[in-house]
DNA sequence: GCCGTTTTCGGCCCGACTGTTTTCAGTCG
């Protein structure tokens, strides 16, 4: 049972509750299923480990929902969830994900046709049996119409990287608007999230040009379909099938605003909790304590009021960053071009596009002081992998060049070894000695068992020549999962080895995820920021990397590739 | 059902827009 399952379960109760009319349960339930679905670690390896207490340490998680998850992980089964189940019999998880559609129109919409799931609803809808209901029309009719075609055509989450080039263009276009300013996007592009759902536009104007803004916005040529459209708050589909929303507000609402839409929706109802208990009410407009406005025009001063060092985008999670604002202990991130190395680039040698000397280029242009070649080893033949010999000769190629390059930037002699099934690696150690940094990664059997796959990397990186383990858990971000592995366990023997592990930056990597950085933060791994450029266009991923550790509360000091040459180097084996 | 600078009970975030309505419930974020 995979952790999206055991959420979509506690999100299924949350819903029957919300049917109900049954106060407060359903938001719990709602809050438990939403941190689970964005746990990394499965829920039941924590289960294995630690039993109902690992299960009460995930947050938004008590006494019940232990006792349920422990049920459906020892019996694939809730009995509470099938009661509830049988007085509603719906496919659930298919009809809220129509836009417009919850709880109550559902279970209305069971009674009176006895629609169960997605098949029936657009039956009766284009048998106009939804038109005549009470409180239902014929707009309502259409507009689940248009959900099913959406839900048919689309309906993931499309990767950070993938949106940037996008958002930004869209930026650009409202920026130049007369009377827009502060045009920003917020949202969980804004904390950085491996994928993004929409797109949230704050945009800062007077009354008089906001009605012009927003009829600009629904009638940019890329719209589809006008979601809504008011004087402040506008949203639209466009027919890449992302959703995008527009907020207009006055310059003194700019930071609360922005705050709010920010999010994460987790972190905003934490935050209202207490300025509430404070006597005081924040809304996207303002911090207010009665009538008296109290903060508003930045996220600074929201903070401040609430006595609260400010929480930088990315870790706006509520996963205990509030706690520790209200004690003055966040961890200073790791700041955005701040890198002075990279240390996974991939050349024509193998599977990389260009040359040594345009990456050394290219990589000097991004401001780096120093990158390590790693191409990939012969076993990974599909990519003409390097055998010792061609090894030898590229090293050779490299002195060449770091005379060319002196006082410019180093290039460092590297491998991407691969591991073998046994834990060994694809070159033998007297090779693997030579170079300054030797990168190990996974590309084979991804299917082990978890028990095999764990000790296979375990061993690799016991190797006294492994520095660094690439992409350490190998998912590729919405199109294969981690391979099974106890990412503890590696952390646990990472520490004890000296070995660093990655954060691969390339966007549909982002591996290390979010989650498994922190944990590395907590056990003193350290960790490198790899663009795994395979082309001179890809170091400006180096970026999204740094947001995935920020995201994971890394400082400066747990990221050996901002540190200097001579110190990231006198930290890996062999120094 | 969860949670705690209000700590084992008594609270629980807030507002915009839509569609169907004559004043608001439902949905969304």
């Amino acid at each position: 049972m995979e952790n999206r399952d055991i959420a979509r379960i506690l999100f299924e109760i949350s819903e029957y509750l919300d049917m109900e009319d049954i106060p407060f349960k359903p938001r719990a339930y709602g809050k438990a299923a939403e941190v689970i679905r964005e746990l990394e670690e499965s829920v039941g390896e924590i289960y294995k480990k630690a039993g109902i207490k690992g299960l009460t340490d995930i947050p938004g998680v008590g006494a019940s929902i232990a006792e349920k998850i422990e049920e459906i992980i020892r019996t694939g089964k809730l009995k509470y969830y099938e009661e509830l189940k049988k007085d509603t019999p719906v496919k659930l998880d298919e009809l809220t994900r129509v836009e417009g559609l919850g709880p109550k129109k559902i279970k209305r919409l069971h009674e009176k046709l006895g629609i169960k799931n997605l098949d029936d609803l657009e039956k009766a809808a284009n048998e106009h049996k939804i038109r005549d209901l009470e409180d239902f029309g014929v707009k309502t009719e259409e507009n689940i119409l248009d959900g099913i075609t959406f839900l048919r055509q689309h309906g993931t989450r499309i990767i950070l990287g993938d949106a940037i080039p996008f958002a930004e263009t869209l930026k650009d276009r409202l920026e130049k608007l007369p009377g827009a300013s502060k045009v920003t996007i917020a949202g969980s592009y804004r904390r950085r999230k491996e994928t993004i759902g929409d797109l949230d536009i704050l945009v800062v104007s007077g009354s008089k040009s906001s009605a012009k803004i927003m009829d600009f916005f629904v009638n940019q040529q890329e719209v589809d379909r006008i979601l809504a459209h008011g004087p402040t708050k506008s949203s639209v589909r466009l027919r890449n099938g992302i959703d995008v929303d527009l907020r207009i507000v006055p310059g003194e609402s700019y930071g609360a605003a922005l705050a709010y839409f920010t999010g994460s929706k987790a972190h905003n109802v934490h935050m209202r909790e207490i300025a509430q208990q404070m006597g005081m009410k924040l809304n996207e407009y303002s911090l207010v304590k009665g009538n008296r406005v109290v903060a508003g025009k930045s996220e600074q001063e929201i903070y401040k009021a609430l006595g609260l060092s400010y929480v930088e985008p990315e870790m706006r999670e509520d996963l205990g960053e509030i706690e520790l604002a209200k004690r003055s202990r966040l961890p200073k991130l790791i700041e955005y071009g701040s890198l002075d190395g990279d240390l996974q680039t991939q050349s024509d040698w193998t599977d990389g596009r260009d040359s040594i000397e345009a990456l050394a280029k290219a990589a000097m242009k991004s401001g780096l002081k120093y990158i390590a070649i790693t191409d990939h080893t012969k076993r990974l033949a599909m990519t003409n992998g390097l055998d010792e010999k061609r090894l030898k000769s590229q090293m050779a190629e490299i002195d060449k060049l770091n005379k060319k390059f002196k006082g410019k930037i180093k290039i460092l002699k590297g491998s991407e070894c691969d591991i073998l099934k046994d834990g060994t690696l694809d070159m033998p150690d007297n090779t693997l000695r030579n170079l300054d940094v030797v990168g190990v990664s996974v590309h084979s059997f991804f299917n082990m068992p978890r028990k095999d796959q764990t000790a296979r990397i375990v061993r690799a990186i016991n190797n006294p020549n492994a520095d660094i383990l690439f992409h350490p858990t190998g998912r590729l971000v919405n199109k294969r999962k981690a391979y099974d592995v106890d990412m503890d366990e590696i952390i646990s023997v990472a520490k004890k080895t000296g070995t660093v592990l990655e954060i691969n930056a390339f966007p549909e990597r982002s591996d290390l995820a979010d989650e498994y950085i922190r944990k590395c933060v907590e056990a003193g791994v350290r960790m490198s920021i790899d663009s795994d450029a395979h082309s001179v266009n890809h170091f400006g991923y180096l970026d999204l990397g740094v947001a995935q550790a920020r995201r994971g509360w890394a400082t400066k000091n747990d990221i050996i590739n901002a540190w200097p040459l001579d110190k990231c180097l006198g930290f890996l084996k062999n120094g």
